[in-house]
Formats: C-alpha cells, sequence, structure tokens
DNA sequence: GAGCTTGGAATGAACATTCACTCAGTTTAC
DNA sequence: GTAAACTGAGTGAATGTTCATTCCAAGCTC
C-alpha cells in the first residue's frame, strides 16, 4: 500500500511531511471518499463534500492527495494491493500443499475460498473499480489491470496442476479461470441481484460447488454434438435471432 | 451538483414535432453519444462533443434530448428493450419447443446462445450500463435492473423445467441462473481480459460446455465433503486468511 | 516561565475553467 | 409566407485547484 510511490511530482509547496500523519490523513479522506464515491459516482462527488465527510477544509486535502483522481486511484490500487498481498500467502501455501501431495480439487477449493473472501472484504473497493476505472489515466488503468491479470494466472496455474494430476479434464484453461474471477466477483459487483444470500458464508458453498463444476466441464463433450444427441432435428439458429 | 436533475421538466418550446424525424434524430445522436461515453466516459464527454460528432448544432440536440441525462437513460433503455425484445421471441420458441418434447438441455443451450448473441451485439450498451447506472435517477435504476431481473427468472424457468424433466440435477436455481447470465455479460465488460477470443463465435462453444458444467453441478456433493474425501487431514482455513 | 521565533499544517475565499442549458435570431422546406 | 428546425454566442452555476493567511505546538533565549 505504498501509495507514496505512485505519487507524482510533488510541485504543491505545502504538503504534508510527517510521513506517519501524511498516511492516516490519506487513508481517513480515502474511507470518506470511498462512502462518496460508490453513493454517488466520482464524478458527482465533489472535493468539497469529501472534505467535509472527512472533518478537513477543502484544501487541506490537497495537501495529502495532489489531485481528486489521485484519491481514486489510491482506493482502487490500495484495494489491490492488500488483495494480492493476501493472495501471495495463498500462493506460498500452494507450493507447500503441492509438495505434500495435497489434491488439488482441495488446494483449488481452498485458493478459491480465500479469493471469494478477499473479494467480499473488498467489496466496496471491487465496485468502484467496475464503475471507475475509465476515470483513470490509461497508464493507471493499466496497472491496475495488471494486478488482475496476475491473480487469474494463479489460477490457471492451479487448474494446469489439477489437469496434469488427472484431476480435472483438459480444456480453455484460461477460460475457466476468468470465469471463476468472474462469478467471484459478481458476489460483489451484482449484489443486489444475490441479496437472498444474506453473507458469504451462505454464498460461498454453493459458489464453490459451481466452480467444480465450470472445472469439471468437458469440453471436448462440445454443447452442439450434446444438442445433436438429444433432438437430431435441432439446429442451432444463430440466423433466427438476427 | 445535481441541478439538472432537478430541471427535468420539458419546458422547451421548441421540440421537434414530426414523430419521425424525432426518431431518427434521437438515433443519430444517441449514436455518437455511445461511441464518446465508451471512449471518454459520461461525464467526461460534452454535450457540445456530442452535438459535434452527430453534426448538429448544441441548441439541437436540446430539441431532441431535454438533457444531457436522458440521452443516457435512451441508451440504455434501448438496449435493454432490444434485449428483451429479442427474448421474448426466445421465450415464446421455448413454450412451442417444449410443447414438441426438445430436451431441456437443448432448450437451455439455445436460450443461452440468443442470449450470448443479444448481449454481444448490445455489447456496449451493456458495457456503458454497468459503469454509468449511478448516473441514473433511482427510478430508472430500478426499471433498469428490473429488466435484468426478468431475464434471470427466464432462465431460472429453463433451469427449473430441466430439474422436473430430470435432465440436470436439482440444485440453487436462482444462483446458477445468475451465473449463467454473469458469464455471458462478462464477454462484454471484462472484454479486455478475453481479447484471445476475436469474436463470439469462438467464445460461444467453450462458453457453452462451462455454462452446462454449470448446470450439472451437484451441491449435494458438497464442496467440504469433496475436500475431506480427497484429503482428510484437509481443513478449509478461512482463519488462517484473516 | 514569559516572550519570541519558526515552520509545518489547516483554512477557505478567490480563481479559472468547464459545462449543461437557453433563447433570440436565422435558415430551411413546403 | 410561415412554421418547423437549427444555430451558437451567452448565462449562470458548479467544480478542481491554488495560495495568501492563520493557527499552533515545539524550540529557543533570557
Amino acid at each position: 500500500m505504498k501509495s507514496q510511490v505512485l505519487r507524482k511530482k510533488r510541485k504543491s509547496p505545502s504538503q504534508v511531511t510527517d510521513e506517519k500523519r501524511l498516511q492516516e490523513g490519506q487513508e481517513r479522506i480515502a474511507a470518506a471518499a470511498l462512502n462518496l464515491f460508490l453513493q454517488n459516482g466520482y464524478h458527482n462527488t465533489s472535493v468539497r463534500e469529501v472534505s467535509q465527510k472527512a472533518g478537513l477544509s477543502v484544501g487541506s486535502v490537497f495537501n495529502y492527495f495532489t489531485s481528486k483522481e489521485e484519491i481514486l486511484f489510491f482506493l482502487l490500487s490500495s484495494g489491490q494491493v492488500r488483495a494480492e498481498a493476501g493472495f501471495q500467502k495463498q500462493r506460498a501455501e500452494f507450493e507447500r500443499q503441492k509438495q505434500d501431495g495435497v489434491s488439488p480439487r482441495a488446494l483449488f477449493l481452498q485458493a478459491y475460498e480465500r479469493y471469494a473472501v478477499l473479494t467480499d472484504e473488498l467489496r466496496r473497493n471491487t465496485v468502484l473499480a467496475y464503475q471507475e476505472t475509465k476515470s483513470l489515466t490509461l497508464a493507471e488503468r493499466k496497472r491496475f489491470l495488471e494486478g488482475e491479470e496476475r491473480i487469474q494466472h494463479f489460477f490457471e496455474e492451479i487448474i494446469a496442476y489439477g489437469i496434469a494430476q488427472g484431476a480435472f479434464p483438459a480444456g480453455n484453461i484460461r477460460l475457466k479461470a476468468h470465469c471463476l474471477l468472474v462469478l467471484a466477483q459478481s458476489w460483489a459487483v451484482r449484489h443486489w441481484a444475490l441479496s437472498s444470500f444474506t453473507n458469504l458464508d451462505e454464498y460461498l458453498e454453493p459458489l464453490q460447488s459451481i466452480a467444480l463444476g465450470i472445472l469439471e466441464s468437458d469440453s471436448q463433450q462440445t454443447p452442439a454434438l450434446v444438442a445433436a444427441q438429444d433432438d437430431t432435428d435441432f439446429v442451432l439458429s444463430r440466423e433466427l435471432t438476427s
């Protein structure tokens, strides 16, 4: 969460120098901003409102951040940094347990659970990410997406390992990993659609069973073929839709 | 900040009266706006730019729409209307084919394909929807989400029918339908992550096989149990993550 | 410890800009 | 000729950012 690393040129003469104070202030402002951004959207939230909510004056906000956009980036990237930090631990554990001969299925379930828990904890950041990445600079956006890709890559590894061990059928690994990520994230992004599950604990288990269904889905047994088996008259009718 | 929202009443005296001309104009402006909104975001696009791109003057735009926000709403809702219209046809076909005894699996695949094709056609609208729902009024947003729910409900019906026919194992129908929608939409929403598939045709088949995997996933065979079978020492370690 | 100095931090009025929207006048089409 | 449609400079409100000023706590001097 080294926000300092990404600080742009500090042209502003009056900047908070005390490192600890700076961090605390950024944290406080960002927390206030997150609420407002989620409620009204980034663009419909003025810096004045943020400063008010954070218990500061407008000017002070710009002692902690050089621009409004930096607040947004701070929120998105700090969430992602936390997610990735949590995930590095998982990766270490993955390697360890792989040595211990833990089954791929169990390995996957554990990793997936951790990812789900992480996205749940960072639900608000995730939602913000989906809605507001457009508001970032190209470079920032790119950096952000790369983080996503790294996590997806980890799942690809797990799946590949499972296939190698004969636990899962071969298939499009990239796509499957992608689907897993999307479904876990949907808990955050489309939370309104999942209101029947009051909390993650209720959601997690059915989600995991679905995830296993995905891993075990066999693309050799292609859908078109399946359909043909069931009903020979049936034609996939793309044309009809246009 | 939301003074525009309040200025909703269409007091504007100079409005295009010819119905056909009005529609065509709206279509043209909306098309230009969609491009710009997607490229730069709704808030970073000025009405000036939209008017320019549409080959009109600023003032004229306000003869076709009463506000900038109305353009956004037009885009989102017209996309959804088209999606739902397309889907009504599918529903009719569903009933018909059900009578004909077409297998649930084939029925599902057909419906899912149509949905995927629709979201592909309306990809740009879908992306916009995800990004900009915050900018809509509450009532508009609600209306928009209801449409989504109706489509999801249709898939629930299909799944329920499949279960009744013994084609799929019983399970959390709502959740499964939700997952299906999310995955199909992810083709639009996370298009950047799926760049390896150049077009829908390549994506559709693997997606369908995954969808079948979801439908066939069996929550009776609960993940925890599965894990226990594989490795008795293994404990789901939620605690470790915190 | 009283007065003075210093400098980091907070402040909020002021500034410059942007932008949605209006309207008085002009053009177009019939 | 006239009504519908178009035009684009103008308007006022809002917003991100700045900066001259104020505040305050710690240090220094005597």
